[in-house]
DNA sequence: CTACACCTTCCCATCGTTGGAAGGTCAAGA
DNA sequence: TCTTGACCTTCCAACGATGGGAAGGTGTAG
């Protein structure tokens, strides 16, 4: 299966193997006599494993640790689930902030008439002089 | 005004403000007999209108569409409004994202009993093949 | 005069991803 | 067999926004 197959098989782009496989996220694969990547059941397994955390928005950084704690059979659950939590609290912060930017903004979006008027609030709010945003 | 001072007095580290200028988000400033760039308040005005901007999250792209409205007296307030609203779908879109993410994860970790034993459903989970993600 | 803090331009690194160029390989059809 | 086209290989570069740092000039205070 070269890497072509690979990708359509496993939804990551060719490219985006070869640079998880040069940064040492993935082995070196086999290659065919011609120099061609070849993949097989447990090189895809892997990938689809690569696949599945990138989706959940975890860093390379990450997966790597997560890749080694899946091929380690004596894993404690302890270490995987630090690693989740600690990404769930990455995202509570993002979700957070992102929420608070929204919100300021929509409401400021709310007050402007959005007519062919050149008054606008929104303008009028990012003339403000705030060291500290969004207070 | 040196650049340090107008660092200071907007937030906007030095090096932000030669890349902003770089980008042609900023007008090039004066210079002073030895080439030091000179800012005047009305160049303190747009930085902090970009400083703003940015801690709203606004692309580079819609900060120039943003600083152009601005100086223009004649405006619709329209144009700003949909900028606005637009960036407003945008963080909904991802904080919808990242709150699913956020869910699945926590359940899973959740379920987790994060101790000595290496069962986990996180690593479960990862090894799923799932094309669409989150399903 | 010297020390030090600042300025200048330049290049490089990040992170994850995408694009392209230049060249080799494979499989199908004429 | 030759050609065509789709694939593969490696390498280089860009994105957006930011940070670090080198090498060299400038400003100011002691």
């Amino acid at each position: 299966m070269n890497i072509g197959e690979a990708a359509k098989a496993t939804g990551i782009p060719a490219k985006m193997i070869r640079y998880y496989e040069s940064i040492g996220l993935l082995p070196p694969p086999n290659r065919t006599g011609s120099g061609y990547r070849s993949y097989d059941g447990e090189a895809l397994h892997r990938l689809r494993f690569v696949r599945r955390a990138r989706d959940f928005g975890f860093s390379m950084k990450q997966i790597k640790a997560l890749l080694r704690l899946w091929s380690d059979r004596k894993r404690p659950s302890r270490e995987v689930k630090a690693i989740a939590l600690g990404h769930v609290a990455e995202l509570n912060m993002k979700i957070e902030q992102l929420t608070q930017l929204r919100d300021v903004l929509a409401d400021l979006a709310r007050r402007c008439s959005g007519d062919h008027r050149p008054h606008c609030p929104i303008l009028r709010d990012l003339e403000r002089d705030a060291h500290s945003p969004l207070a």
